[in-house]
DNA sequence: TCCGACGCTGGTCTTAGGACCAGCGAGGCA
DNA sequence: TGCCTCGCTGGTCCTAAGACCAGCGTCGGA
């Protein structure tokens, strides 16, 4: 028998990992040797515990699995994110940054089980809907670069707020407020802030 | 000691489920009696298995969360909701059809088992976003009756259309689409088309 | 050193948006 | 019949929003 596969588990929800672990602990070939619930805590993982795949979930607080993959590289662990319908436009991005593939989350254990095996052999697997992002993302930049600031603006547009409470909530005045607007609107293409939190809240931020 | 309280864990995600399982079997008040994975499965459990207290995602396919806390009814077993943060607008129709208890599902696994115990000793348990949602509720029904026009203008609204472009889309004057939005902002308690735009994400509409 | 990006701020201006006043006609119900 | 709801429309008015002009200082990289 080979080596067993060894692997390192990286979502926020604690549950998620512990269920995760609780089913992928009983495949024989698998070695869980590590969780992580946030995108440092993955990272230090990684160079400490130097899993073979790993089970990243996209969408986390701070540093989140975009972040971590970038960081990752090429030469590291094969990565298996784990998404969900409202995360797919994070896919063209995620496979730029070298994700090996994509489960969704609901997926049934058993998949999830020869899904890893399946990157561990050195493939790519990809959902269909993936697929169908990789098409789309192929014809535009996956996700427009919005600064730093834009991209928090953004989130509290997301939110609901107006200029005035964005000014108050970020201690600037509404005059730079509507500069950071301005540039954002022009970068995601939208016409004004209704469309910009449709847009926000469709890839997944805020 | 007391009888173990009965829980049923209702989750459309077999990982949430297990993790739930995994955690919430360690508590040796407790006594898990089922698992569903959607609203039908839920009410063939609590028919069948008589919880105490079921967990409760409200996001589920087909019969989901709010159809199942209107079926158990005043009477059944004690509900306490699995939410997360982009779901709090669902929170005072919960409250409404009887839910006992609201918790974000990256809670804390002990705090999770005490808010369980919290909800079966017959209390209600609301996160401070819930409570927030329920003063808003409490001031208005909480799903308002929005007229068919009105309807249709937030669907619109809900696609990033202008005034205008409503307007021409429905054939009717601009004047008109205003008179529309004022009377449903009023109606869904927004201050303006990107927090109702919002509010129709959130509730599955457009 | 120069240049670009970034964040911040001011100014001017136009207009879309929304509140609130009004009214009409049609349909349904007590 | 009277009242309510609905959809439609007009008017007035104020302001938030956004475009586009400008500038400052800081930082990093060539």
């Amino acid at each position: 028998m080979n080596e067993p596969i060894r692997l390192l588990i990286v979502d926020d929800h604690p549950v998620v990992r512990q269920g995760l672990r609780a089913y992928l602990g009983l495949e024989a070939d698998f070695d869980i040797v590590g969780e992580a619930g946030d995108g440092e805590e993955a990272l230090a993982a990684v160079a400490e515990a130097r899993p073979d795949v790993v089970l990243l979930d996209l969408k986390m607080p701070g540093t989140d699995g975009q972040a971590v993959l970038e960081r990752i590289g090429a030469g590291g662990p094969r990565v298996l994110v784990l998404t969900s319908a409202t995360e797919d436009t994070r896919v063209p991005a995620a496979i730029e940054a070298g994700a090996a593939g994509f489960v969704y989350k609901d997926i049934d254990p058993d998949a999830l089980a020869a899904a890893i095996r399946t990157v561990h052999a050195g493939q790519t697997l990809l959902s269909p809907t993936a697929v169908r992002g990789l098409m789309n993302g192929g014809a535009a930049p996956p996700a427009p670069d919005l600064t730093p600031r834009e991209s928090q603006v953004l989130g509290l547009i997301a939110k609901g707020q107006t200029n005035r409470q964005i000014a108050r909530a970020l201690g600037v005045s509404e005059k730079t407020v509507k500069t950071h607007v301005t540039n954002l609107l022009r970068r995601i293409d939208a016409a004004d802030r209704t469309q910009a939190a449709l847009w926000a809240v469709h890839h997944g931020i805020g």
